[in-house]
DNA sequence: TAGCTACGTGCTATTTA
DNA sequence: AAATAGCACGTAG
């Protein structure tokens, strides 16, 4: 009997055995959940066919000769249009070894993966819709034909919201559960309170364990395809992981009773993954990111009061805490509507963004599972290589060989005509030339985008007219000569953005040449309002401090607008500098910056921000309290008479001409000299501190 | 397993005149 | 004392 019917792949699990690899997938289906098992014959790396020798001896070396890897010759070339020779293994892991060895030994290994027939139809070849075939056995579906794409389908799946309170300490009060028609709370007991007229269902545990084991059967009983939260994965799985492992039970979130997986992040400390087998883990702070959502904080509290229009009664954290705490002691059905809650506003802030369709739909393109944000390289790739080698090549290997075969954005300078090959590169200077035969000087650009100069001031309308003509130009341009050199159809497509009616690009300091990746420029919205807007500038850098922001987002809006600037600035130096002189210590003068590194890895170079955590743990240290800043994190510190110090260790006065010069002066000369102007003498008189 | 290059700036440590 | 190297951080795209 064989089955063949289209499906939504939700996870995908790999498993090496002596006989080979084998990949598990779960997908969703209309008639249910179905588990694929699909073989993988073997892997392949690709190697030139002039280090066919070279590689052989490799193999001789290793332990059984090599005798299961077997080289094919093949039909595909790498860039330099040399053939390559296929080097087959049974095992991926095998293969994955080889390749170091054979690198070792100085072979180019191209590609080192599953052979691509076996990719193209699993894995990140396959897009998450698919056709599949197989014949069913005990546990699932072994996929005995192709897998292909069902580019259109999409599933209707089932999610549960999951939520948990705990005490201060992190213990485990009570799991909450939200979805597939249900409503559910399970509580640690004893029983308090009134749970007279409860809209859900309300269950007692004796212990800790039993929440767990009740949570398990809930998941199992009701099959969820997706599992979903507020900050899902760093907070409620990492404790119910803590609390199952502590009392020895299992957490199973997985399909067919598998257990949750859990890894930590390789290079941040603090950071988890979990997985489950058949069902997708989805924490909405970071999918609602993933999608480009933006909002001033990401609490459940702003978010749901920003998107639904309501949020919960308590937004105080501490006070959070003491309620929660007190309706454990005194009134636990209040505390489990209030754990509920939290689940029902994540329900329908999905519902409301229709984030899974989003995620559904990513994935059917980057071949992404669609619980997983980022992976651009391995997204890119999924669309990249069939295509490579379709056009019988392989990928070449970065960094290797040749040096800079692929290189960034290229940043345009004010610096020289230079020779420029790279195609990305080169169509930018043929659009600045186009652009220039029209009579338009461009005057910077950054890897997609050209800065185009009207000489004089223009109005809104005319301003748009001229933008459209050029970027239509530009692209007739590039329609005409592709298909004419190239038979091919034009895919570039240059967009009018924006219109600044003031624009202004600061020099590198102390010298001529405008500073790349930095600009000002003022923007009129179709209201009429007008707007500033900060590229790479102190404003928009987190570790300036307020003062020199404040200070340069009204300087600029003085110059752009020819108002009035000079009193400003001295009437701004004034009150820093009587400030300064009263010992007072405003929210404006403190320095934020991150801490990258463990705190003991400084040591070649240790700047202000590492000297003031230094401080701040040495007084964590005296007072008995615990360090805080040892393994990264955000230190806040002014910079005194004595140097830089933290905010909770400050007793130096404050050193003014430290914020003069190297938080005011900067901004200001980025500007001033634009207008004939400069910080040093204009503050002369008032302060002979220069 | 967990993205990448290009770039500017301030600062410290080190070298050079 | 001044110039230079290069570390650390955060940003543009």
């Amino acid at each position: 009997m064989v089955v063949s019917r289209q499906g939504f792949i939700l996870t995908r699990h790999w498993r090496e055995s002596p006989q080979g690899t084998e990949v598990t997938f779960w997908l969703a289906t209309d008639e249910g959940p179905v588990c694929l098992r699909l073989p993988i014959q073997s892997s392949v790396a690709f190697v030139p066919v002039e280090q066919r020798e070279r590689a052989e001896a490799v193999l001789a070396a290793e332990p059984g000769g090599g005798k299961r890897v077997e080289f094919r010759e093949l039909s595909l070339c790498d860039f330099h249009h040399r053939p390559v020779l296929g080097l087959y293994c049974r095992q991926y892991r095998q293969l994955v070894k080889l390749e170091g060895r054979l690198k070792e030994a100085g072979v180019a290994v191209y590609e080192a993966d599953i052979r691509p027939p076996d990719r193209y139809r699993m894995e990140r070849f396959i897009t998450a819709p698919v056709w599949f075939q197989g014949t069913p056995d005990g546990s699932g579906v072994r996929v005995d034909a192709q897998l292909k794409p069902a580019l259109d389908y999409r599933p209707r799946l089932q999610l549960v919201s999951l939520d948990i309170e705990t005490s201060a300490r992190g213990e485990l009060y009570s799991i909450a559960l939200e979805g597939c028609g249900q409503r559910q709370v399970y509580m640690l007991g004893p029983p308090n309170g009134d749970a007279e007229g409860l809209d859900f269902q309300l269950d007692y545990c004796h212990d800790r364990a039993e929440l767990i084991e009740r949570l398990n059967h809930w998941v199992a009983a009701h099959d969820p395809d997706a599992i979903i939260g507020w900050n899902l994965v760093q907070f409620d799985l990492r404790l119910l992981h803590e609390h199952a492992q502590r009392m020895g039970v299992v957490l199973r979130l997985g399909r067919d009773g598998a257990e949750m997986e859990w890894r930590a992040h390789g290079h941040q400390p603090n950071h988890f993954f979990a997985s489950a087998a058949g069902r997708l883990i989805i924490d909405g702070i970071e999918a609602l990111r993933s999608a480009t959502w933006c909002f001033s904080s990401f609490s459940l509290e702003n978010v749901a009061r920003t998107l639904l229009g309501e949020g919960k009664a308590i937004d105080n954290p501490y006070q959070r805490l003491d309620d929660i705490l007190r309706m454990f002691a005194e009134d636990k059905p209040a505390m489990a509507c209030y754990n509920l809650k939290d689940c029902e506003l994540v329900t329908r802030i999905f519902a409301e963004t229709d984030l899974l369709s989003f995620l559904l739909e990513r994935a059917s393109v980057t071949g992404m599972p669609a619980d997983r944000s980022g992976g651009s390289v391995a997204a890119f790739t999924h669309l990249y290589l069939p295509r490579m080698h379709h056009l019988g090549f392989v990928a070449p290997n970065l960094g290797e060989g040749e040096g800079a075969e692929s290189p960034g954005g290229f940043v345009m300078d004010s610096r020289l005509a230079s020779s420029i090959t790279m195609r990305g590169h080169e169509i930018m200077q043929t659009t600045r030339e186009l652009i220039e035969v029209d009579g338009y000087r461009v005057i910077y650009g950054d890897t997609d985008s050209t800065f185009v100069w009207l000489g004089g001031a223009h109005s809104e309308a005319r301003a748009t007219a001229i933008g459209r003509r050029l970027v239509a130009r530009v692209n007739a341009w590039w329609r005409y000569h592709l298909a004419r050199e190239y038979r091919l159809e034009s895919a570039l497509e240059l967009q009018f953005e924006t219109h600044f009616r003031r624009f202004l690009m600061p020099t590198i300091r102390g010298a001529e040449a405008g500073s790349k990746k930095r600009y000002a420029g003022l923007v009129r919205d179709e209201d009429g309002s007008e707007r500033l807007v900060f590229k790479g500038l102190e404003t928009v850098r987190t570790d300036w401090t307020p003062l020199a922001k404040t200070f340069q987002q009204e300087l600029y809006r003085r110059v752009f607008l020819g108002e009035p600037y000079r009193d400003y600035v001295r009437g701004y130096v004034q009150d820093v500098v009587q400030r300064g002189l009263a010992g007072e210590v405003d929210e404006r003068l403190v320095y934020r910056k991150r801490l990258r590194r463990r705190l003991d890895d400084y040591r070649r170079h240790v700047p202000p921000h590492v000297r003031a955590a230094r401080l701040a743990d040495q007084l964590n240290d005296r007072l008995g309290r615990p360090r805080q800043y040892q393994h990264g994190g955000w230190i806040r510190y002014v910079m005194t008479v004595a140097g830089p110090e933290p905010l909770e260790a400050r007793h130096s006065a404050i050193d003014t001409e430290h914020y003069l010069t190297r938080q005011l002066q900067p901004v200001a000369d980025a500007i001033l000299p634009f207008v004939g102007d400069d910080f040093a003498t204009l503050i002369d008189r008032q302060l002979g501190l220069f």
